[in-house]
DNA sequence: GTACATTTGTGCGTATGTATG
DNA sequence: TCATACATACGCACAAATGTA
């Protein structure tokens, strides 16, 4: 609503944060579309590559899932299953390859988490369906 | 390897496998910059928005870092620093708001780790600075 | 300071392909 | 079949940021 071209935060950033509010205060619920692309641009008077880039954006922060050919929907909040980190294991988390995105059948802006057992061996988790723990 | 406009495979993804794999090989070494969009327009004979899909794929994962009117960086492989999970903790992994990414200086692509301890304390740390481990 | 070249950011027009309803 | 919507991709132009002379 409040988007200003001649701030010196690129327009395409101000709408992802004003996307992002409105998916943070509910009022765009997760499971709802985003407005069209076309929407976007008209009701903002900016232009296509603007309303992409936040749309880009908001993927790669893991906040919606754009289906081609339908539209862009607030990604649902998963459950996460718990998962013991091993004595002696370490843990790193980073963005996934394009490769493993794809075989993990994972949606952009899901990091994963590389989970290391004191043998030596290394597994990588999606992780937004992870939460490690240590037992107290 | 050349770009092929034909295949099923996206241009700016194609581009995109090419720099990565330059990035992975060290022939783009940490730090340096990647050629200026005109220059991968002009040598792969594409599009500039192929181009700057593929860069701004490059930035979702992390692995570049874009500044205006200067050019796309690799980024630095930072050392990560151990913290123990503490017993009785947990960590989820997940990409930081706009604000939290202004707030801790992160770049685009950089995960962030939320570590909760049994006493309900909630610490937010940049998955790219950060191993979790926990002591045999 | 000014001026300039380089580089990325933005906007727009056009076109084709693909998926959904 | 048809309309709608997003994905990809090309072209052009100008604005804004950066660095350097």
């Amino acid at each position: 609503m409040t988007i200003d071209p001649r701030s010196h935060t690129p327009v395409y950033v101000q709408l992802a944060d004003l996307l992002r509010e409105q998916i943070g205060s509910g009022e765009l619920a997760p499971g709802s579309a985003l407005p069209s692309e076309a929407r976007l641009t008209q009701e903002h008077g900016i232009g296509r590559e603007a309303v992409r880039g936040a749309i880009s954006l908001l993927r790669s922060e893991g906040l919606v899932n754009t289906v081609r050919g339908h539209g862009s929907y607030v990604r649902e909040v998963t459950e996460r299953r718990q998962v013991e980190l091993m004595p002696g294991g370490s843990v790193v988390a980073r963005m996934p390859s394009g490769k493993e995105r794809q075989s993990m059948q994972l949606d952009e802006g899901v990091p994963v988490l590389e989970v290391r057992d004191p043998a030596g061996g290394v597994k990588v988790l999606p992780a937004d369906e992870v939460e490690l723990t240590r037992p107290a």
